[in-house]
DNA sequence: ATCGTTCATCGCAATTTAACGATTTGCATG
DNA sequence: CATGCAAATCGTTAAATTGCGATGAACGAT
């Protein structure tokens, strides 16, 4: 078994790893998985999104307040609505650091 | 401000969300985000990624078993030691389902 | 000026996560 | 059989997350 070449040239990029963590822990929900997919098809929405989650208003509320601090998601606000939609580049930029581990 | 274009045609894939939240649970936190990273150049590692990490044992075997769990690490013990190593097709999976999102 | 609509925020309970030290497990070897 | 080592598991504490109802804020329309 071939373990352990050499740690010593290791060297660590901190805040792309927090970087990272931080969109793939916003990304780590179910629901707000699904919102989303439904803001990468339509422009944006109102909150028909809660009605498209079965989860109180409130609680959407929040999960796009967690999308919207991670940068995934844009909010413009007319009123009384507001007008959510993907923010695309986020997402390339997740796997643009997936890309720096092992994937394609 | 040309929002909410037919929400009918929605139809969720609830085992992919499923799926995607839980790989970027699982990657959501930086001790392993750098435990990845680590696991992307070399084959694979005994424990001697505590030093890396700068967390107890314990701690780190807890993440290491979050990744397995997740399927992003394989696991295979020799005895005492376990060697640990990335398991690419999993990174290439979660950036195919961000890509069924929005991303390339 | 009041009302209604839409979204954000507050306060709260329940659950989950993160981290640690201490302990246990499993095997190999003296 | 007793030791030793690496790794996993246990038990605990503190902190964060999830979800909800209720409330609040902002604005358009009546």
């Amino acid at each position: 078994m071939e373990c352990l070449q050499s740690l010593a040239d290791l060297q660590f990029n901190e805040s792309e790893e927090k970087e990272l963590a931080a969109y793939a822990k916003a990304i780590g929900h179910p629901a707000r998985v699904r919102l989303l997919r439904i803001l990468a098809g339509r422009m944006c929405l109102g909150s028909d999104l809660v009605g498209q989650l079965g989860l109180a208003q409130s609680t959407v509320s929040e999960h796009l307040r967690i999308l919207r601090e991670a940068g995934l998601v844009h909010a413009e606000v007319n009123h009384p609505k507001t007008c959510f939609s993907l923010r695309p580049e986020a997402i390339q930029r997740v796997q643009q650091l997936l890309a720096d581990i092992g994937g394609v």
